[in-house]
DNA sequence: GTTTGGCACTCTTTTGATTCGAGTGCCAGA
DNA sequence: TCTGGCACTCGAATCAAAAGAGTGCCAAAC
């Protein structure tokens, strides 16, 4: 059953006051601040309610109350108003990300910049994910007799480089030959099906015994073999905003929170599922399963198009965070994200 | 004058309690840790000379006496004996490096993660540094007409990407000559000596009028332009460890501290000065000019040599760190890496 | 002269008691 | 259904006293 209206005013109440005050909120503050001009006994009485409900919480009995996760979300998906990003903020993030020049790494370790210093946050941003992106180019270099870097340079500047040994020795030319037959069977062609040609194709190779094909179907596969998801990397900056929150005064919260962020596989797994999902979500703690984030809120979207590079941006901070200011802020980041990299690549 | 036999004991004695605990230490514990067999009220007169020299300091008249950053210094230079590392501690090291791979970020990640799990402070790694290595083959790759990828790859493994505009429109062919151009050029030479050969090349071609090679030219100064020093990235790892630090208890300290480990630039400098000087270095804060590491003890070592990549690794805690066992911790794994880049480049 | 025990003194930390204030829950009356 | 009143609870702040650690200095002992 829905919320009735009053007490759904009086919940929104505590929360942005919650939001900006982290204490808990009491009857009187409720009764001043909403615009029911209900008195604080009638305010306790619904509270009462609310705190059955599982919306509120009471630290001690003579304490005000905390809004629950379940508050939170109630708050994000039925009452928050996102508040528009002012123009001026929009010119900055626009200005800033182009003047980052034309490095992937260098766009999005500005755009992670940007973010941090715009919400007082902290802000992640993890490079984008392989398997939907196209192949671009493969190119060997021969650093030493048996010992081959490759090259592969994938469309919107995404570039890995590797080392690998090979079995057998190889000439630059012999490279040079792979590197050509490589580029005409795959250019063009998503991660993915080079994946899954590259082990028919070697099936034919070895069927017909074209040793030259093979060696070059060898070569392309290692160099994509020990290259699980983790090729793409997650960027933290101001990760001490955090620490100025008053949530996390203790020395113990402080080092457990800075231990998530040290973590990036967790952070890698938030982002991730946003890169691939293509929208905005924002996570609140104990939704998760993660129970080292129960104290967190995590807000998250996308950017890249289908066919360009694609990752996911995000801000990570308190469960009270300003949600209403802060989404905005991420959303529009991730599509000014978006159009650099379109109008690049 | 240097200090008598005998206060020297007493002030290491007391260093080597202030390390493990942490806290002012009183004559009582000096006189029962000592091997002197003197009484506390004969420590307390020395310890009252020790303070007037400079060497100890009273938090407050009935506390015990903290050791400055002058006792540091001399215990370092004069007194402490270098703790050597367990076999299996060593072991550990070599084949934990050698399990990172052939990649070279990979590597440096490994051993700085290595370097802050092993010492349970916080872990940096610089990457090598450019202008000593050497030019082992430039490529060109056109991802847009207008728009080149240019890939340095450097003597040692180490590769930089960089996407340039071009005034012209060109072909991938065009770059083909390019790239061969200039790799017979330059192959082989150090980036001290492209850069100035890149100038005397250019005035030629322009008296000369070649047109492919002003090309050519302009497009190698475009991929070596706005690449200043910042090139190498600072690899931190264990930035949570400080923070069970009993001196970093309080919330604005940590915040401090925190701050100074995501400024690359401070962490870089205090590298930059041991990867160029090739010998390890133990700088105690206020050593320092930077006034935001009066707290902090650094431990840097370089690896690499003269031929391949060059870099340094290094440890951060608190002043009272265990210099005695973790200056080999960072000298092996320094010389480790060393032997490990030797081998693959 | 060096060393030592004794002792007064200082300053922090801890403890306990008390008070204060914010907030609640409940009840009776409007 | 709302409101004012009131007793009650519990944490936070305040204060005083006591405990504890350590010092500095002195006079006696070696």
């Amino acid at each position: 059953m829905p919320l009735p209206d009053r007490e759904r005013e009086v919940l929104t109440t505590i929360i942005e006051a919650y939001i900006t005050t982290a204490l808990p909120v009491g009857s009187r503050a409720v009764s001043r601040q909403s615009h029911l001009g209900l008195s604080p006994a009638s305010i306790r009485n619904i509270m009462a309610d609310l705190t059955e409900a599982g919306y509120l919480e009471q630290p001690h009995t003579s304490a005000g109350r905390v809004p629950t996760a379940k508050a939170f979300r109630l708050y994000l998906d039925e009452v928050m108003r996102e508040r528009p990003l002012p123009e001026a903020h929009k010119r900055r993030i626009a200005t800033m990300l182009r003047s980052a020049g034309l490095d992937l790494g260098d766009i999005l370790r500005q755009a992670s910049r940007l973010l941090s210093g715009l919400s007082l946050q902290v802000a992640m941003v993890v490079s984008p994910r392989y398997p939907d992106t196209r192949w671009k180019r493969i190119d060997f270099s021969l650093l030493n007799p048996g010992l081959v870097m490759t090259i592969l340079v994938l469309q919107g500047g995404l570039v890995r480089n590797r080392i690998i040994e090979t079995a057998v020795e190889v000439t630059a030319d012999d490279l040079v030959g792979y590197a050509n037959y490589l580029n005409h069977l795959f250019t063009d062609r998503t991660v993915a099906e080079v994946r899954s040609r590259l082990v028919a194709e070697l099936h034919e190779a070895e069927r017909t015994l074209n040793a030259l094909y093979q060696r070059a179907l060898t070569l392309a596969q290692a160099a994509f073999e020990h290259e699980p998801e983790p090729a793409c990397e997650v960027i933290v900056d101001g990760a001490s905003n955090i620490l100025s929150q008053p949530e996390f005064m203790s020395a113990e919260q402080m080092r457990e929170v800075m231990r998530v962020l040290e973590e990036r596989t967790i952070l890698l797994e938030l982002l991730d599922k946003t890169a691939t999902d293509l929208r905005p979500v924002v996570t609140i703690g104990s939704e998760t399963t993660l129970d080292v984030l129960t104290e967190l809120g995590v807000i998250t979207a996308p950017y890249g198009t289908g066919s360009g590079p694609q990752g996911a941006i995000g801000l990570i901070g308190p469960v009270r965070m300003d949600y209403a200011g802060l989404v905005p802020v991420v959303n529009f980041t991730a599509s000014a994200l978006t159009r650099l990299l379109d109008r690049h690549f």
